[in-house]
RNA sequence: GGGGGUGUAGCUCAGUUGGUUAGAGCGAUCGCCUGUCACGCGAUAGGUCGAGGGUUCGAGUCCCUUCACUCCCGCCA
């Protein structure tokens, strides 16, 4: 026993009574009663009640001490009448009659109150952040990370992988998101990056011969903030292995994920094994690559429905002649909603900048046929032919929309996040993982005109490799996948191009000279041609799984010290000016636009 | 870079068609109270209504500009 305490406050129980014991903690709640004060006691382990009665020397001043005080109690354990019990606590059975106090650390009044549901202002939040961080709520969600990581660190280790560090301070690469640079003192006029992750680390270890490598890892990009994601600086579960097929990093990944998520949450898993769904029918299916697999409605193409005689809807029909697609979602047995359900969902994919969203409802009578706005410009064969296409029974109705191909995946993919809500169609008791596997090597930037590599440009291209068609860049496919669990890109990885002279080729293409990649990938390229095994790997992202598990949906609240959406620690103050010196110490000078 | 939301007491919020001295709960301070666990009761202090400009006899309220926080689009291989 050290001079602080004998106990935490969620140790004792009613074996303790009698009991002298040493506790301290904060001041988290008084409730005085005049000639007898009770006091919350709290500490991290749990709530321990104190008394005080005014016989007490010490009663007065006891009395004045201001909330989140840290004191120290010395006192007796003393049982609890029955009515007095209270089992919203560990230590309710019992209390601590104070016999003696020490203050330990004063508190000034406070900014925001510790001891409360309220909601309050970020700003306030990330500012006093220690203050914050007491709270209950969040106070869990940061063990629960902690928990999270140190079992993964243990299934991984079990696995036969080796954590390894990499360097923080390292090279700027051409590809990707923007790069956090550093500039050298030692080599003037030279910047460092800070890896966006460990990519070529990841494989140089690999080529190194260590086989199967992992890290919690720091990564850091210089991007726009999300709710899901934060501004600078974020951490992943890098993970890499030799010869390996797609499939080996498949079981590893997904035996880590289901029991790591059995473990920390009581939500079910919809799949026991991930299904995988191809980048392209994702696309189509679901309008986006990281569908939310909760949700029931499925996304149906029924473009070719508007090259009938007997539909007479005259914008689909003019829009779909200059390349547009027609889209629709079938809603089951909705035929009963009120007509402001159908107006409302409308109105919002306005409001998101669409076209707006056309309807109708089935309806048979002697006959089929569709009811609302559009429904006469549909056929009784149409329809049946919608029907047929779309599993769409008497008694569903249908959203459609017509636009370019990028467009009207955006749309459908929100409009069937919104209409799902609308319906009350998602389970939030469950996690529905899935693989998006078969991603294509490139694309074509919509504003050059360009190809550029529409992920990871290291992938390994699918196929047989003395086959691949380069003359038609846009539809090689890449060994590369991705993880999506409600909705939410949990991680990608692939399988890498561990052949220097295939690399060559697949960065020509993306319009990288031989040089150039020489020149940015010097450290990698080199060490392909040195003997390099085939590997591949994926990196989770460990701020999400914990985001999941503690069933929030901002990051900043699993996040112990996080950034504002400006990239901006209100608590410490970062980023700051520099003074002139270390400014010419490092031979830069600031221009700043006004 | 663009769009939306919010900004009123230390904190969370209310504040009507523009109309007297801007309110409540929590917190703070003072007083009363021996079984509370969101203790109770009474009193007091606490406001540049984010900032600046405009319209008006009169602005928390309407208009313009701007700042902060936040959500989204772009961006994030």
């Amino acid at each position: 026993m050290n001079k602080y305490r004998s106990h935490n406050c969620n140790e004792l129980r009613k074996k303790n009574v009698g009991n002298e014991v040493t506790l301290a903690g904060w001041i988290n709640k008084k409730r005085d009663h005049g000639n007898l004060l009770f006091v919350d006691l709290r500490d991290n382990y749990g709530i321990t009640q104190c008394i005080i009665e005014k016989e007490n020397k010490q009663f007065k001043d006891f009395e004045k001490i201001q909330l989140e005080t840290v004191v120290k109690i010395i006192g007796n354990v003393v049982d609890r009448s029955s009515e007095t019990i209270n089992k919203e606590i560990d230590t309710g059975e019992i209390e601590v009659s104070i016999k003696n106090y020490e203050i330990l650390g004063a508190c000034k009044e406070l900014p925001m109150p510790i001891f409360s549901d309220q909601e309050y202002s970020e700003e306030i939040r990330l500012k006093y952040r220690f203050l914050d961080l007491r709270r209950k709520k969040i106070h869990e969600n940061i063990i629960l990370r902690s928990k999270v990581i140190s079992f993964i660190r243990s299934e991984m280790n079990k696995l036969g992988f080796l954590e390894f560090q990499t360097p923080i301070l390292t090279s700027s690469s051409p590809e990707g998101a923007r790069d956090f640079l550093v500039p050298s003192r030692l080599n003037p006029g030279k910047f460092y990056a800070l890896p966006q992750a460990p990519q070529q680390f990841k494989q140089l270890i690999m080529v190194s011969g260590f086989d199967k490598y992992f890290q919690i890892a720091p990564c850091f990009r210089d991007e726009d903030a999300r709710a899901d994601r934060s501004p600078g600086e974020f951490y992943q579960l890098d993970l890499e292995m030799s010869f390996v097929e797609q499939q080996d990093v498949f079981n590893v990944v997904e035996k880590l994920l289901v029991t790591t998520f059995k473990k920390f949450s009581n939500k079910k898993l919809m799949f026991g094994k991930f299904p995988k769904i191809s980048y392209s029918e994702a696309l189509l299916k679901y309008g986006s690559d990281k569908p939310d697999l909760r949700n029931p409605l499925i996304i149906n193409d029924i473009t070719e429905i508007f090259s009938r005689d007997d539909v007479s809807f005259e914008i689909f029909k003019k829009l779909i002649k200059s390349g547009s697609k027609a889209r629709c979602i079938v809603t089951k047995n909705t035929k009963d909603k009120p007509r402001s359900f159908f107006d409302n969902i409308d109105k919002w994919a306005k409001d998101q900048g669409a076209s707006g969203l056309a309807y109708f409802t089935i309806e048979k009578n002697k006959d089929i046929s569709a009811k609302g706005p559009v429904g006469k410009f549909f056929s009784k064969e149409a329809l049946e032919e919608i029907m047929k296409k779309t599993g769409a029974k008497v008694g569903d109705s249908i959203f459609l929309a017509c636009n370019k191909k990028n467009e009207i995946e955006k749309i459908t993919s929100l409009a069937r996040d919104k209409i799902a809500k609308e319906l009350g169609l998602i389970d939030e008791n469950i996690f529905a993982f899935c693989w998006i596997v078969d991603y294509p090597m490139f694309e074509k930037d919509e504003l050059t005109k360009k190809i550029k590599f529409s992920h990871n440009p290291f992938s390994m291209p699918q196929g047989d490799i003395d086959k691949i068609n380069f003359d038609k860049p846009l539809d090689i496919l890449a060994y590369q996948y991705d993880i999506v669990c409600n909705g939410v890109e949990l991680s990608s990885g692939a399988i890498r191009n561990h052949i220097p002279e295939l690399m060559y080729k697949l960065f020509s293409i993306a319009g990288y000279e031989k040089k150039k990649v020489d020149e940015k990938f010097s450290g990698m390229i080199n060490a392909l041609s040195f003997g390099a095994p085939p590997h591949g790997g994926i990196a989770p992202g460990i701020d999400r799984i914990v985001m999941l598990l503690a069933n929030e949906k901002n990051i900043r609240e699993v996040t112990m010290f996080p950034m504002n959406q400006n990239a901006q620690d209100l608590m410490m103050k970062a980023p700051s000016d520099v003074n002139e010196e270390q400014l010419k110490e490092l031979s830069l000078s600031l221009k700043i636009k006004k």
